[in-house]
DNA sequence: TCAAAAGTGTTTGTACTACACCCATGC
DNA sequence: GCATGGGTGTAGTACAAACACTTTTGA
């Protein structure tokens, strides 16, 4: 009679902790060569096995979301160090055939192609995915791409995460270039680079960088002594 | 034996599935009489017995986030019908002192004091309460209702929320009034009804509104033919 | 010296700000 | 008729948009 009472003790136990699985999935933006892309995950198992997903992974109880997603991301780039945002928290009943599981997304930028990409035992392959050719993705996870475009665009035009893309020291055309495939629209030069240098968000460094072919361009760098938070620019 | 093993299975399930509890906290704005007030409920139970708090609770399996909002707030308020929001997901590992709790938390707008409060039998006391004057808050309640009140303001400068608090139909001054309160700073009078009346974001109804000491103000609706993802403004 | 990309200033238009007087109503 | 709040227009300013030529460099 014992075991039985513990059974039904556990069983209460494990009625009353039945909860989702809580997992994160990132919307890692990387940057190169005038492409914007994302990391993408070739799934081995099922459910969509074979399909291209977005990296992500379940929480454990002695994480919080943000050490989750670090976690993952350096299993698959080995990057640890970079900017992280929560993007929204998707919650539809049936969005994963196996049980219930409430996905809280987050999307991050990363000075892509750094890290070589480490390709993990759950996965068939990892590749870094033009944001213009993107395969079908599994779950819901189209839907989570979307919104964290949307976010980025949003937020880059008032916030200054572009810089979180480019080296230390960057050039102004390669700004340009970052804030055009971002936004998927041409910004006059003349005033994009007016903006950003009366807004004293960018400082010059007094270089320039050399090993290009044509004229040699100036190399700034991010003013961090300007709080983001009132950073205010209209691109 | 049969009863160790079934344990055992049980076990591993239980500890499979074990995972954080899920809870919804929510952040409903109501609006009475030039006073943007919130929702709160003082606690009976620990912890934070006595201490006033969001409402909130915990997801059922069957249910999506927002219809654990709206079931919450049902029993709450009786009011069904209003504007909620994904705000942000809580995931302190310690801020729940009885275990892992996530919360994702909700705004919602409500043309408030419609309905008569209902008290529950797990609270003490429920009342609106002036953002102004809000006692301290259980949990990181007031963490939460800080980023709600601040993305209220920031959404209302160029989404059309304020209207929720508003009825179908609202003279300028009192949606002007409204906007005050949000944001906590005047707005000159006459700017703020030439751009609410440019963006054809309210429609004269022809009518006035009767019943005031003073010249009857016209009365105003709201555009439902305008894409409110497309509505520009700045106040 | 030529081709390619980087650097620079001015003009024009639009949109926000600031501001003061008349009108309708109830008492 | 008077006190109170509602309705209306204009002038000034600031910022964003549009736009073309000169400079630097490697080949």
């Amino acid at each position: 009679m014992r075991s039985f009472y513990a059974l039904y003790r556990m069983a209460k136990a494990f009625h009353q902790y039945k909860n989702p699985s809580i997992s994160v999935d990132i919307v890692l933006f990387g940057y190169h060569e005038s492409r914007l892309s994302i990391l993408l995950i070739n799934r081995k198992e099922e459910p969509y096995a074979d399909r291209w997903t977005l990296p992500g992974g379940f929480l454990r109880m002695e994480e919080t979301l943000l050490q989750t997603c670090r976690r993952i991301l350096k299993e698959k780039t080995g990057f640890s160090k970079l900017y992280l945002e929560q993007l929204f928290s998707f919650d539809a009943l049936h969005r994963d055939p196996r049980r219930r599981v409430i996905s809280i997304a987050y999307y991050g930028l990363i000075n892509s192609f750094y890290y070589q990409l480490v390709l993990s035992k759950i996965a068939n392959d990892i590749k870094w995915c033009s944001v213009h050719h993107l395969p079908p993705l599994g779950f819901d996870h189209r839907e989570i791409y979307k919104l964290a475009l949307r976010r980025l665009r949003d937020k880059i035009l008032y916030f200054p995460i572009g810089f979180e893309l480019l080296h230390g020291e960057f050039t102004l055309p390669e700004l340009h270039d970052l804030y055009e495939c971002i936004l998927d629209r041409t910004l006059d030069r003349r005033n994009f680079r007016k903006k950003m240098l009366d807004a004293s968000y960018i400082l010059p460094t007094g270089k320039k960088k050399s090993g290009l072919q044509h004229r040699h361009p100036d190399l700034y760098k991010f003013n961090r002594d300007i709080d983001p938070h009132h950073f205010k620019i209209n691109i």
